[in-house]
DNA sequence: AATATCTGCGACACATCTGTCTCAGTTAAC
DNA sequence: GTTAACTGAGACAGATGTGTCGCAGATATT
């Protein structure tokens, strides 16, 4: 019943094409969200042709990366344990975490505003995810806003903003340690989110 | 001396439209920053001919527009006596006149991401301006953060996403009174962009 | 080694947007 | 009321981006 009768096969080389296309294309539409199909397979190192075999559209390339930024968060805040530690501590953690997976969140603001996406950026999974920490959070005194969706919103924007800061900001602290680099921004993100929403950071 | 003798007269028919024309580019760009100029004329009830009579290109439209923007965000800082007023003052006051001109600020944010836009979105004058807040806010002792481009940016991203917040949420108080829903805007940005930047809300 | 799959390259059709022009009719200015 | 400016409508060229196709050569799989 299976259909090993007919190979099939999808060769290790065309996944390995795929990857790469997705990877390019955050790089590239980080810099600039409507850039062209040809300058994603550029980035690439391929044909603008193989962008449309491994993608059927514009579309669906840009779907898949959401696709694979909501795994992707969704792993992080299980890493992070949204819904079992103490919730200043997965909101540490999960932001480190976040920051570590580069996928940039310039695309996503962009990605979010153009109205020829049905599909909400984030999936309801994540939103949850992020609605239980804040929820946590307040719970717990460390917050004094009340909606989760409004914490969401001044986290991911406060996010953007910590993550166009460049490095060497002294808002990041003096050393300018490369290895430190993503805790510094971590913290930062996390005493100006706790503070925005009423907390003492 | 003067071109008098050439009555090159502008009508006033001519300007009205370019008011117009600038007026429904601001709010068909708040909802896509990507739309056509025909759907720019189609808002403004204007043939796509006459946007172009007026705006020489697609660019120099959306110069005219920054312009705009900054004028009226200079005009509301020396209105809110951002120099000489009490910073906390001035901040509540600034706040509420740039919610009032509802220059959309979406339309900014995608503006300043493209990279197509060698000039910055805000002028010279409006950074300082908003700068030299910031600074005296720190004086203050209103805020603990320290470097006023920081700041700027926190204040610019917050106030977008109390600006997207939908009207009747939580957030902006029980009172859905359409007079005081800039207030309350206005009160929930400050305090939380106090809270944000180390102080007090 | 045989085979099916992938790729690069170039060509193509198709759609969309920009910017220009003309011309006839309307409207402001004097 | 005359003049000059403005407008709408439509046609046009040019640029750009998307998606498809075919084919020759490279590459993985067995």
């Amino acid at each position: 019943m299976t259909e090993a009768t007919r190979p099939r096969r999808v060769r290790a080389d065309a996944e390995r094409s795929t990857a790469r296309i997705l990877e390019a294309a955050v790089a590239v539409l980080a810099v600039d969200p409507n850039a062209t199909l040809e300058r994603i397979a550029d980035a690439a190192g391929l044909a603008r042709a193989t962008v449309h075999r491994r993608f059927s559209s514009r579309r669906a390339l840009l779907e898949a990366m959401t696709d694979q930024l909501n795994e992707r968060y969704l792993l992080s805040m299980k890493q992070a344990r949204v819904e079992t530690a103490p919730p200043v501590v997965a909101l540490h953690r999960l932001t480190e975490r976040v920051f570590e997976l580069k996928i940039s969140h310039r695309f996503a603001i962009e990605l979010a505003a153009d109205p020829a996406n049905r599909k909400p950026l984030l999936s309801r999974e994540v939103l949850d995810g992020l609605d239980l920490l804040f929820t946590r959070l307040h719970a717990a005194g460390a917050i004094t806003a009340g909606s989760p969706s409004w914490c969401r919103q001044v986290y991911l924007a406060l996010l953007h903003e910590v993550d166009a800061l460049p490095t060497g900001s002294p808002e990041l602290g003096a050393a300018t340690d490369p290895t430190e680099e993503v805790g510094a921004r971590s913290d930062l993100l996390v005493s100006t989110v706790l503070g925005a929403l009423g907390g003492t950071p």
